[in-house]
DNA sequence: ATCATAATCTGAACAACGCTAAAATGGCAC
DNA sequence: GTGCCATTTTAGCGTTGTTCAGATTATGAT
């Protein structure tokens, strides 16, 4: 997960302090949570003063910026990874149990993504993370049923898959399914859930 | 919004500090979001000294906590405010529509029910009190499908919602129904969409 | 009524945080 | 070599949550 191309920090200049405090940041975020994360501690991880990382960042949601986008990248990469097939039904719930088992895998890097108060929104390259992490959903839902208004199929979807995670993630399932683990969770109610109760599964929308 | 009993802060004691702490945290979080709340306001707000607040509620976690039990009692209650009929898709339906208008009325509240961080989850009373605000909700997705696995089917019904809600709320609607607001999304937007792309609007589920 | 005890609130202290601006440093083009 | 300029340091400001000794008031027993 560290980025290879570091030529070690010799002396005053850092020389990759940018990407060096980004997996800093990541890597806080993994250990402690959003709210574990603090720009001071990354500029310690990294070596570095606690003002350096202004310059390259300009304030601690610059920083973070980069890390939901990150996170983007990521769940984008778990979603192309899902096996498709002609069946488009099928690949839905293949995207939405990879969907939501990123989530649990990456809880801070998911969590952070959805914080709009803590990530640049007006960053243009967010709106393209997050289109394009989201394209092969997309594409499959319209493939799912092509007549349907896309936007409005998109949505409600997405907003199902999107609320699995969340609650699923703030341990709502806990509630219901008593004393399930979040891992228990993901290997054998989720897949359950999606195959027998999720309306989106099934070939035939209609 | 505010509690009428409030026998004026006489001196050094102030008679009803707690519920003051809390309406001043209300206050705050509905003003300015979640992440706008300090404990130093709050006590700055109800007229009383920095430490003053810990000695009712311990911490900022243990004020928070009471906010988010009272979120909880206002969603139950604009749950139990929207009509039923006998076509249980129908109310599921409005049900739906009032639980994401109540996250778009109440942003802060809606954001600090589920923030696992700022809340005290092991207060038994989050737990009575989640399970008393979704109770209608739960209900009625038992009578739209009787035959149905009652856990799974309120996860996948409430997770939908809370999807709509939660992404809604985060302005992601904003990026496919491109440039609408949120108030027009409640008010146009979501009940077509509820009307007709929501699976869980008609009567017979199978 | 008096008085001890418990509840409540103050005020100062501490450590940590984000942010800012002036200074120091060193790589790099010329 | 010599400036220039990006980079990093350092110091400082204002803010936060938490803790704790002490001040103040309410309460209840005698």
């Amino acid at each position: 997960m560290e980025n290879p191309d570091t030529p070690a920090k010799s002396g005053y200049h850092h020389g990759n302090l940018k990407v060096a405090l980004i997996d800093a940041a990541d890597a806080i975020i993994r250990e402690k949570g959003v709210e574990g994360f603090s720009l001071r501690e990354a500029a310690r991880r990294a070596g570095v003063s606690i003002g350096a990382p202004a310059h390259h960042f300009g304030s601690a949601t610059g920083l973070l910026t980069e890390g939901a986008l990150l996170g983007y990248d990521s769940l984008g990469a778990a979603l192309n990874a899902v096996t498709t097939s002609d069946d488009a039904g099928d690949d839905l719930q293949r995207l939405a149990l990879a969907y939501v088992r990123f989530a649990l895998a990456y809880p801070g890097r998911f969590r952070l993504m959805f914080r709009p108060d803590l990530v640049n929104r007006d960053d243009p390259r967010y709106a393209e993370a997050s289109r394009q992490a989201l394209s092969d959903f997309a594409n499959t839902c319209m493939r799912r049923d092509p007549t349907a208004d896309p936007m409005a199929q998109i949505f409600i979807v997405w907003s199902s898959i999107h609320g699995i995670a969340s609650l699923a993630l703030d341990g709502k399932a806990k509630y219901l399914f008593d004393g399930i683990t979040p891992d228990d969770f993901a290997a054998d109610i989720l897949p359950k859930l999606l195959a027998t109760a999720w309306p989106f599964g099934g070939n035939d929308p209609a």
